[in-house]
DNA sequence: ATTGAAATACGATGTTTATCGTAGAAAAAT
DNA sequence: ATTTTTCTACGATAAACATCGTATTTCAAT
């Protein structure tokens, strides 16, 4: 056997997930823009904004292993992770709890304030009308 | 005297604030809900959701007191706390930290989530269609 | 005046988070 | 074959969080 999974195989269930930590967010990040990647190619992108020690990314991975944030392959002498949850389910549960904490459940709200910042381009705007209007069309 | 602040009046700086924690977000809510409010009133209504008891409240507080988060008239035996930061400026702060974790930065992503949850209304959508034209008008 | 209720202050505790160092195994370089 | 580098495992630690209990003060009720 070369590959962990932290419990059984069909445990992990985002709903009642403890939300990851911003310092775990990033890696989430790395692995999702990169795929699969060892804890030294992690440590390398995390270290061009901050100062981060090897071994702590590594115990950091370890850690969100046995959180069932990822899986990895032990099958080489180095190991592999990948994320364990996809992108959109945590892009899901964020929005949530946020929506229920800062914005009072007001997803209205959420959009301005998301909108409001200046970095929202032409194309985005675009983009976002075409989706009203699928929305529109589906609640008559 | 009997008005609390942590440092010297205008020392509060909202761009290098730390992030509340989840279970100050909800004190900070209440107190943007009902207005400057009493220990006892914030830890009732904590109590709807949860059970806390009522010095756990008290030492949250008076913590988040000395964080900045609020401020206190003491004139009174009882204190009465206030949110020292808007929802707006929170909400500000929430939504950058969350694009640049959770959503690499696009907030188009964020406003797709956001909307994408069911319980955006049709008004909602009006809403936001008005804000969209108002920021193209500005753009061009 | 005495008692009882309600408030604050504050210390203590258990957890979690982030961080790092050390030890030892495995691989690579010499 | 030895040395050096690169891994993993794992323990230790400091800071932050959330929680609660106790002591003390203040006010209200009797």
């Amino acid at each position: 056997m070369s590959y962990d999974r932290n419990r059984s195989k069909n445990s992990f269930n985002i709903l009642q997930m403890k939300k990851p930590t911003d310092a775990e967010l990033e890696v989430l990040s790395i692995l999702w823009k990169k795929g699969p990647s060892t804890v030294r190619e992690v440590n390398t992108k995390l270290s061009e904004n901050r100062e981060v020690v090897y071994t702590t990314t590594l115990k950091m991975m370890q850690v969100m292993m046995e959180k069932g944030y990822l899986d990895r392959d032990t099958s080489k002498r180095t190991h592999v992770y990948s994320a364990r949850i996809s992108e959109e389910e945590i892009q899901e549960t964020m929005v949530d709890r946020l929506l229920n904490t800062a914005f009072g459940g007001s997803s209205l709200k959420l959009v301005v304030r998301a909108l409001g910042h200046e970095n929202t381009s032409k194309n985005d705007l675009e983009e976002i009308k075409k989706i009203i209007k699928k929305l529109e069309t589906g609640k008559q």
